[in-house]
DNA sequence: CACGAACGTAAGTCTTCACTTACCATGGCG
DNA sequence: CGCCATGGTAAGTGAAGACTTACGTTCGTG
C-alpha cells in the first residue's frame, strides 16, 4: 500500500471541497448522490474529487447495486498522520532547544 | 492563537514547495536565503510562500539583524495534528463497525 | 425490453495561484 | 557616507485545476 505518496494525500487535502468530503466520510460511508447532496457543487464534480482522494489512498470504494460506496481509508488517513507526527516531535525539540538557548543567554 | 483557521493550514500545505520548506523547517530555524538556497525557486517566491505559512500560523519569524528567521510553529502543526486525531479515530471507529457487520453477516 | 436512477468520463471555460523579474527599504562595514 | 547583503513587495505571465454541461454505461423494475 505503499504505492500511494503521502505528497499526493496533501495535495487532496488542499482543496477545500475534498475536506469536506472527507468530513462527510469520517461519519460513516456514502454513496456519491449522498455526498453531492451535502455539497455545492455538482455530482460530476464530487465524482472528480473522489476519484483523487481514492488516487491518494485516502479513500476506498465497493459498488453496491447501482450505487457506489465511499468510505475513509484508515491507512491513507495514518500515514499522514504518522508524517505529521515527525513534524511535530521535530518542531517541539527544536522549540525546547531554542528555549533552553535564550534561558542560557539570559543567565548568563 | 485559534484565529488562524484550520482550513489555511491545509491549503499551505497542499502546495510541494511550501511542504519542502516546512520539512526544512522541522530541522531547525533558517533565514530566507538559507531556505531559497535548498529549493528550485527563487527567493521572492520563497518570501510569498513563507507569508502564506505565516498566515496560516504554521511557521513564526523574527527579525537578526538583517536576516530575517524562520521557524516552525509547534501550535500550529498541532492543531492540525489534532484535527487528524480526528479523522483517525473516526475512521477506525467506523472501520471497526463495518467490519463486525461483515461478519455478523458472514456468520449469519 | 424500455425506462429511470446512479455514476463515471469527455470537453470546455474561467478563476486561482505559483513563479518570475524589477524595484525599494533596511542593516552592517569599509 | 557609499557599498553590499538581505529580504519584502509590485506587476505580469503561464499553467494548473475546480467546476460546468453533455454523453455513455450499468443496474434494477415495471
Amino acid at each position: 500500500m505503499d504505492t500511494y505518496r503521502a505528497d499526493d494525500a496533501w495535495e487532496a487535502l488542499g482543496d477545500r471541497t475534498r475536506r469536506l468530503i472527507v468530513e462527510r466520510l469520517a461519519r460513516g460511508p456514502a454513496a456519491v448522490g449522498e455526498l453531492a447532496a451535502g455539497l455545492p457543487v455538482s455530482r460530476p464534480a464530487v465524482s472528480q474529487h473522489l476519484k483523487v482522494l481514492k488516487a491518494a489512498g485516502l479513500v476506498t470504494d465497493h459498488a453496491e447495486a447501482n450505487r457506489r460506496i465511499y468510505r475513509l481509508n484508515p491507512a491513507g488517513v495514518g500515514a499522514l498522520r504518522d508524517q505529521l507526527d515527525t513534524f511535530w516531535g521535530r518542531a517541539l525539540e527544536n522549540y525546547k532547544h531554542t528555549v533552553e538557548e535564550v534561558e542560557e543567554q539570559e543567565n548568563g
